[in-house]
Formats: C-alpha cells, structure tokens, sequence
DNA sequence: CAATTATACTGTATAGAAGACACAATTTTA
DNA sequence: TAAAATTGTGTCTTCTATACAGTATAATTG
C-alpha cells in the first residue's frame, strides 16, 4: 500500500450549530458541559469525525445524537483551524450549521447531553472559538434566507403566515410590513392552503398552510432575491 | 499534557481552485502532474496542512508557491470529507479559491510546477474529486459577484470599463447591455478614472480606470446587489 | 477618403417590484 | 356591548431594471 510521506496527522473535530425557532425567537441549542476540557462552560454539540466516516455522515450522526433527527436542512459551514484553538491538541474543526423544527425534536436525547434551546439575543459567552462559528452561522442564514426561501425549514409542517413573517423578522432582527410579507410570501406559489385554521392563536382566525415541497426544491437550486428589502448587515 | 482519547488521525490536505482573467476568458491555473498519485494527470494545486501552521496560513502559502503572489483574493470554499475521495489513504481536503490578476504572476514560479492557466471552457478531467471541487467553486464565484464587487479582483490596476464588462460576461458566461452596464458601474462610485487612455485597443482608445478601494471596502462587506439581471443558474 | 469598428455618453419608454397605507372581517377580552 | 387584537385583501405611488435609440469620437483598413 502507498503511503503518502511525511505530513502530519491532524485531529478532524466537526461542531454543529444548530438553529431552532420558538414562535417568538430564533434560537440555538448548546450544551452545558459536564465534561472535561472546559466542564461547566457552554459550547457547541461537536465530535471527531471517525477514520471510516464520510464527512457528511458524521455531521448528520452528531446531529441525530443530539436531536433524534435526520433529514434535516444542515448545510457545511466553514472548517477552522487556528494552531490554537483547541488548547488540548491541534484540532482543526470542520462546522456545520442545521435548521431545526423544534416541535419535532427528542427530548430525551436533549436532556442525556445536558442540551439547552437558549435565545439567540441570550447567548452566554462559548469556549474556544465557538462564538466565531456562531456569528459567521448567522450571517450565513442571513445571506441564504435572502436568496432562498430556507425560513420554512424553520417552521412545523402547518404554519400561518404571520408566523412564517415572524422568523424572517427574527432572523434579520427586523419588522416587516404584514400586508407586503403577505402578498410576497403568496406570490411565490410556496403555500398550499390546508383548508384549516390555527385553534392556538388568539383569534382562531389564522389559515393554516403547507409547504409546496416541489415548488420549494426549486426555490432551493434557484437563484430567487427572495428578500431584497432587508439588509443582511 | 492532556490528550483526546481514541479519535483517529486523519491526513488534512488543502487545494487551490485559481482564477484568472486574460481579457477574454476565465482561466484556471492547472498543474500538469509530473509527481505520485496520478502523475500524468491534471490537478488543482495543493498540499498538506502543517502541525504548527494555521489553516489560513498554509493556504496562501500554497498559493505563493505557485503564482509568487501574495495579498490576492482567497477564501475558504468547503471541505471535502468522503472516505474514498483520495484512494492512496485517508485525507479531507480544505479547498480554497482564489481570484489572480494574472499579469502580476511569478512566470518562473508556475513553470517549476509544471502549472498552465486553461480556459475554463476547456478544463480537462481532473483527478480525484477535484472537477466536484471546480464546479463548486464556479457557483460560489458566480454568487459572490451577485452580491459583491469582486469582479475587479481579477482585473489589472488599469482597465477600461469594456474590459471589466467582459470579466462579468465570462464569470455569468453570457452578454450584457454596454449601455447599462457602463451606467451602473458608474453610479457605484467605485472606479477613478486615471486619465490615462489604453493604448493596446485597436480602434478608439477607452479610458482607464483603477479602483477607488475605499468604497471597494464597503461593497466587499456591505450586501449589494450587484447584478440582478443575471441570474445564477 | 470612405467604411468599419470600438468606445463614451445621453436619453427614453415600459414593466414590474417595493413599499406605504386603508379597510373589512372575525374572535377574544373587558 | 364596546374595545382590542389579529388576520386577510386591495390600492396607489415611487423607483429600478431592462430594452432599445441616437450622437459623437477615435483609430484602423482598404
């Protein structure tokens, strides 16, 4: 067997950034350490990616551990690999971001890895360089909400509009007109009507719609300046 | 000294997908391998990670090798992670591009290593997953300058708004309106014009301009739309 | 010298999107 | 019963993107 010569061996770590919304926020789900380096600190859900492992597959295996969810929008961030930033051992880390239904998620599995949802607006200070990864996590989300329409895998499966407004609003830290977000949000033909009403809200008067998933695929590959009145700053 | 228990060792290697611009086509810098694995073949230029070198570091420093150039654009594509990606052992690759002002290149650099600028619409097969790697880097090229002005990384410091045009029409492979185009990239600010005349142009000599790079700051950071009407396919 | 070609600049018309704003309908709450 | 909250639909104005016309200029070509 060849064997390439000399060059050094690396530790490959992979962190998730896994966003989820409430109704009212947009937030992130970070674990409390009971383990060392950094126990008692707030970090990322990570791991090592395993000799035998796609890159891709442990991003999804890190995330199911965590969530008890597959199928997910999760989307390849950007690796860092500072000499130092991981002050055990060289680790360069390769960082994934993922949208989350958080009405779907295990609770169980949340709770086995001492697993918080924290508001966005909350967020405790990260170790290493965790904060970094989630910073550049939101801009990203930023830039591809504006260019596609990835708010909905934000969404459960029935949603209203207004709640659908409510995530762009929490994304961008903005408010937005009802009426034009509305008018917008039809036009793209995104919505199939189900015919019922949301009995949570307060004035029971909200249509509940689905996503059109054929529509949406395309909205995904396409190139749609899906919002250009916000500024992504 | 403390150490991770049990994660496995993987090789960390990183490619280079370098664009240029001649006047008329985008080019790739494209290395004729004279060395193992798959010599004979075309490549990206690339190398392997130091244990004591930053991600970024070893990056430009791959760059510099090849071309002599240092300060280019250069940005973190994606990494790519499959078990059998490189078949002699396990390694992921962090794949980077950059933008060239291929005038500025160090000639006696790239002939050591056997490296030749092709058009991009006569790229050969490449090895290993590195034509996964190109297309890429394509899509992400093309919505960076949707979105910012980077179309003039790839520039001269002087050229005629004509030129600039053809960098835009080569990147979106497509024609564009002289009239518009040159309005809007007047109404940006962003070029000052030298005085100067191009005296290589074969019938009326057009303008020179070079950068105003303190408004190039802002557009590099600041979301612009640049070019609505062209689309990203 | 006339024809050709590339450049620069100024217009203009149209379609469509963005954004501001009005009003009606329904249900809860006080 | 009245007020408040929430949702849905409609309309108007402004602005921008884009297509397309025209004029002037500078250099080469035959």
């Amino acid at each position: 067997m060849i064997h390439y010569t000399h060059p050094s061996r690396i530790l490959v770590a992979l962190d998730c950034i896994i966003f989820g919304f409430d109704g009212e926020e947009l937030k992130l789900l970070l674990i409390k350490r009971n383990f060392d380096p950094e126990s008692g600190k707030w970090s990322l859900m990570g791991g090592f990616l395993n000799e035998y492992e796609d890159l891709e597959a442990a991003a999804q295996r890190i995330l199911y551990d965590l969530t008890g969810l597959r199928n997910n929008y999760l989307e390849q961030l950007q690796t860092f690999g500072a000499v130092k930033r991981d002050p055990v051992e060289r680790t360069i880390s390769v960082v994934y971001y993922a949208l989350v239904n958080i009405q779907q998620q295990d609770i169980n599995a949340i709770k086995a890895h001492n697993a918080y949802w924290i508001n966005l607006s909350e967020k405790p200070d990260l170790i290493f360089d965790h904060n970094a990864m989630v910073d550049q996590a939101l801009r990203q989300l930023r830039y591809k909400a504006a260019l596609h329409a990835i708010g909905f895998e934000l969404m459960p499966d029935k949603f209203t509009i207004p709640q659908l407004q409510k995530v762009y609003e929490a994304i961008y830290n903005t408010q937005l007109d009802r009426r034009n977000f509305s008018r917008k949000i039809i036009s793209t033909e995104l919505l199939i009507d189900t015919g019922d009403k949301d009995t949570n809200s307060v004035t029971k008067k909200g249509k509940l719609y689905r996503l059109n998933t054929e529509k949406y695929q395309q909205y995904l590959t396409d190139y749609v300046s899906f919002f250009p009145e916000l500024t992504l700053s």
